[in-house]
Parts: structure tokens; C-alpha cells; sequence
RNA sequence: GGAGAGAUGGCAGAGUUCGGUUUAAUGCACCUGACUUGAAAUCAGGCGUGGGUUCGCGCCCACCGGGGGUUCGAAUCCCUCUCUCUCCGCCA
């Protein structure tokens, strides 16, 4: 969310920002009517409470003293009523403003490249040789199927329905390798807390990451998760727990930064990706994670992002996984991030780099919906947080990537040497 | 699943019986100053969050787990939801 001082004292140049940046239509008429109006509403409303708080405290003095209160109670008569109305007013007012500024995205840093869409975004490096074949490579449903039926969508399907899979044997502990040597690089190299967390969330959660109000149709809703009616979502991504952590909590300055690692399932919709990447493992509706999410001081979050995203970038380079990284331009950034990077892989019967990890910082935006503050030495007010997240990383696309890029001719795959001691030494699967 | 007790500022913790000088006591932590070579200790003062309004000093409003209700007036009474704790039962 951005400031609201933003669309009172500059909201022309806000709203000319956005457009001209992500695109978005800022109505600008519309808010300046609803803040007029919400002016004028809340002052006469907060006028209408004070004389009533006011008479009150007279009647309440005048009873004290054993005095007649009937006439006072007389000129109060109507208060109650304006006062209601003038409330329900307010209230709608605020409600509309509330929900035009939570759907705002945020806006991207001024060192974002300016562009509509993917194909304007930066390429900033390149790690690692694409392999060249002498034979031509399966992709990664043949290669792991070929392992004793180690990738299985039919079954998948069959339990839950389209995009979902089942994993066998080696290709299942590879992945579970995987997950787990992530995991490990992250907590004991670049010193991240491990962290485990609910996979149902609710949605004062969501709000404050930024997934509701707009983005609720992303998400699996579930009924009656409790014995309730709270309604809880399964997660899209870890960063959603991890960072809502300190949602309504005000840090001390030197509990800050704080970082957090944490693998989960994922789950998303892919509503509006009917027919994209239908084939595989790339998008399905449950896959692994691990996500990393910092918590800083705001002077710190660009250079935050800096190492978050080398931390991704680390898997893939001890994966032996070529890979680039792109700056996303202002246009492909998601609603929150106000600077992106993503990690592409070499996927090689694609021919082309996918995504594998996207590293963001939010700045303020999310810390403004949580209320996420930290109070520096000697400062009365607290300050809001920057967050920042990253995959680190996808793991199911890290499989695909490492069963493409790894398959030999006779249909095995060898395993990296970083992954090896989580596979019990083993150096490449093939099918028995 | 059954029975009971709770939720109050950064933290701890009064106030809730019986609604009204409570601008939520007090302590800890924190900040400023005094004392000190410096520190500690001590003393004095300050110190919740969000919002509105004002050039500013300031003034005003809301907030005692969430939502609703009763009332001229609610931390306090009523309803409801959530969460925590204790005991019993069940359970991976």
C-alpha cells in the first residue's frame, strides 16, 4: 500500500507515475472527490463526538452533584442520531478509499527500467555454458518417467486433477535432495533462520502481503478449516507466513535485519493460465519452495536485495545450473515489488532461460498494509520496515532443470556433486 | 468433545464487583537533564498507537483481542467470534 499522503498533496504526479510506468489507471477525479468528501465527513463527524463527549461529562458531573440531569439529558437528544449518521457516512466513504489504495500497486524504484511488458526487461549477467547435446534431449516428463515411472501425471490427476503429479523413487528423493540442500545452504552459509509455518493462512494475512483484496482468485479458499467460520487460503508462497510474522509488531533496531527461510508447498489457481505450460512440471497447482524473506531498515533494503538474490543465485551456481539474471522493467514487476529480479535457468529442450526465481524488494508497501515497524535508539515514533522475498528456490523447477540438463544418452541422469551427500553419495540415477 | 479462567500500551500489571474528575494507576525498559574523571547507583522530568486539523504552538477524534449491541456516557454491562491458559476425554 502506498502512503496516503500520496493521493492527497501529490496525487497528480502519483498518478501520472503509475501510468507511466506499470500502465495503471489511477481515477484521479473519483479520489479527489471521495478525499473531499471524507474531509469534510470526518471533521464533521469527529465535532458531532466531541460535543457529545463533552455533554457527557456534564451530565456526569451534574448527577455527582445530585442535580436534575432531565434537561440535560433533553438537549441531547438528537445527537445520538446525527452522530450515527454522520458515521455510516464516514464510514462509506473510507470503505470506497480504502478500496481504490489497496489496489494500487506499488511503484517501482527510479532505477527500474521503463517498459510495458517482459520484453523490455534487462538481462543483467550470465552464469554458466548452456551444455551442448550430441544427441537430441527428452524433456524432463520423458527423462524422469523413463526412471521407473518417477514422474507420474496420470496419477496426479487421477487424486486431484490436472496439474497436479505424482513422484516415485529416485526422482521423488531428488527432489526431496534438493529441498533439503537448499534448505541446509541457506540456514548455514547466509544465515537465515529456518523457520516452519502454517500452509492455511488467514486473511488479514493476505492483506498484509498483499494477495487480497485483488488477488483472490490466485488462491484455493478453504471452508470450515476450523471449527469456525473463519475463512482460511492455502498459501501461494512461503513469503506470505514469513513476512506477516511481524504484522501489528514493532521491532527493536538491532533485531533488524532479520531473515528467514522456510520450505512449504505452494499453492495457486493458475486461474487466467488456461493452456500455458500444460505439459510438465513448470506450472502446476502444489509445488515446493524455499522462500527467503528479510526484514530490514529501509536504508538497507536495496543492498539487502543485492545478497538475497546472490543467495538464489548460489544454488544454481553449485547445482552447476546455467542460469542469467534479468532486472525486471516496471511493467512485468509483481503488484508489490518496487524493484524485481529474476533468476532464469537454461531449460535446453526449451531452448530458452525460465524462470526459476524472482527476488523482490517491496520497500514499504507490505509493511504498511502488516503495520510491520521497527523503533530506532533514542527515536520516539516507530518506523515502517522494507521486506524483501525471493525463491531460493523453486523446487520442482529446479528437478526440471536438473533432469534436462543432466540427462545423458542412456537415459540416466547424473547427480551434482553439491547434491550428492543428500542422495546417500549416489552419482547419477537410471532406471533399474 | 466436556468444564473452567483469561485477553489492558514495547514488556509486566492494576482498574471490570456497583458504567461517569481514569487525560488507563504502578513497575520495567527507553529518552533528556542533574550528580560523577567516566560509569553504575540515585534524583528530577519525559515517554502508547493510529488518524484529523493548523504556517506553527496546539487542539480534536478513535483505540483496553475482533465485530455488534444497550446507554446521554462503556476498559467496565449484553451478544458473538477469535486466541491463550488449566483440568478431563480423544488422538498422529
Amino acid at each position: 500500500m502506498l502512503d496516503a499522503k500520496l493521493f492527497r498533496s501529490e496525487l497528480a504526479e502519483t498518478a501520472e507515475r503509475l501510468k507511466t510506468t506499470r500502465g495503471f489507471e489511477l481515477d484521479v477525479s473519483r479520489l479527489e472527490t471521495l478525499e473531499q468528501q471524507r474531509k469534510d465527513l470526518q471533521v464533521h463527524t469527529e465535532t458531532l463526538q466531541a460535543e457529545r463527549n463533552s455533554r457527557s461529562k456534564s451530565i456526569g458531573q451534574a448527577k455527582a452533584k445530585g442535580e436534575d440531569i432531565a434537561p440535560l439529558l433533553a438537549a441531547v437528544d438528537d445527537l445520538g442520531a446525527q452522530l450515527d449518521s454522520a458515521k455510516a457516512e464516514l464510514a462509506t466513504v473510507q470503505d470506497a478509499l480504502q478500496q481504490i489504495i489497496a489496489g494500487v500497486p506499488n511503484l517501482p524504484d527510479a532505477s527500474v527500467p521503463l517498459g510495458p511488458n517482459e520484453d523490455h526487461n534487462q538481462e543483467v549477467s550470465r552464469w554458466g555454458e548452456p551444455r551442448r547435446f550430441d544427441f537430441a534431449p527428452s524433456d524432463h516428463v520423458d527423462v524422469a518417467s523413463a526412471i521407473n515411472d518417477g514422474m507420474n501425471f496420470e496419477l496426479g490427476s487421477k487424486l486431484a486433477g490436472a496439474r497436479f503429479v505424482v513422484l516415485q523413487g529416485q526422482i521423488a528423493r531428488l527432489h526431496r535432495a534438493l529441498t533439503q540442500f537448499m534448505l541446509d545452504l541457506h540456514t548455514t552459509e547466509h544465515g537465515y533462520q529456518e523457520t516452519y509455518v502454517p500452509y492455511l493462512v488467514n486473511h488479514d494475512t493476505l492483506f498484509g502481503t498483499g494477495q487480497l483484496p485483488k488477488f483472490g482468485e490466485d488462491l484455493f479458499h478453504v471452508q470450515g478449516a476450523t471449527e469456525n467460520q473463519v475463512a482460511l487460503s492455502l498459501i501461494p508462497t512461503a513469503e506470505v507466513p514469513l513476512t506477516n510474522l511481524w504484522r501489528d509488531e514493532i521491532a527493536d533496531e538491532d533485531q533488524l535485519p532479520l531473515q528467514y527461510a522456510a520450505h512449504t508447498p505452494c499453492f495457486r489457481s493458475e486461474a487466467g493460465s488456461h493452456g500455458r505450460d500444460t505439459r510438465g512440471l513448470i506450472r502446476q497447482h502444489q509445488f515446493d519452495k524455499v522462500e527467503l524473506v528479510w526484514l530490514v531498515k529501509p536504508e538497507d533494503s536495496m543492498d539487502a536485495l543485492e545478497k538475497l538474490t546472490g543467495h538464489a543465485e548460489k544454488v544454481l551456481q553449485l547445482l552447476e545450473l546455467p542460469y542469467r539474471k534479468v532486472l525486471l522493467c516496471t511493467g512485468d514487476m509483481g503488484f508489490g515489488a518496487a524493484r524485481t529480479y529474476d533468476l532464469e535457468v537454461w531449460l535446453p529442450t526449451q531452448e530458452k532461460y525460465r524462470e526459476i526465481s524472482s527476488c523482490s524488494n517491496m520497500l514499504d508497501f507490505q509493511a504498511r498494509r502488516m503495520q510491520a515497524r521497527f523503533r530506532r535508539k533514542g527515536a520516539n515514533k516507530p518506523e515502517l520496515m522494507h521486506t524483501l522475498n525471493g525463491s531460493g528456490l523453486a523446487v520442482g523447477r529446479t528437478l526440471v532443470a536438473l533432469l534436462e540438463n543432466n540427462q545423458q544418452e542412456d537415459g540416466s541422469v547424473t547427480v551434482p556433486v553439491a547434491l550428492q551427500p543428500y542422495m546417500g553419495g549416489v552419482t547419477r540415477i537410471a532406471a533399474e
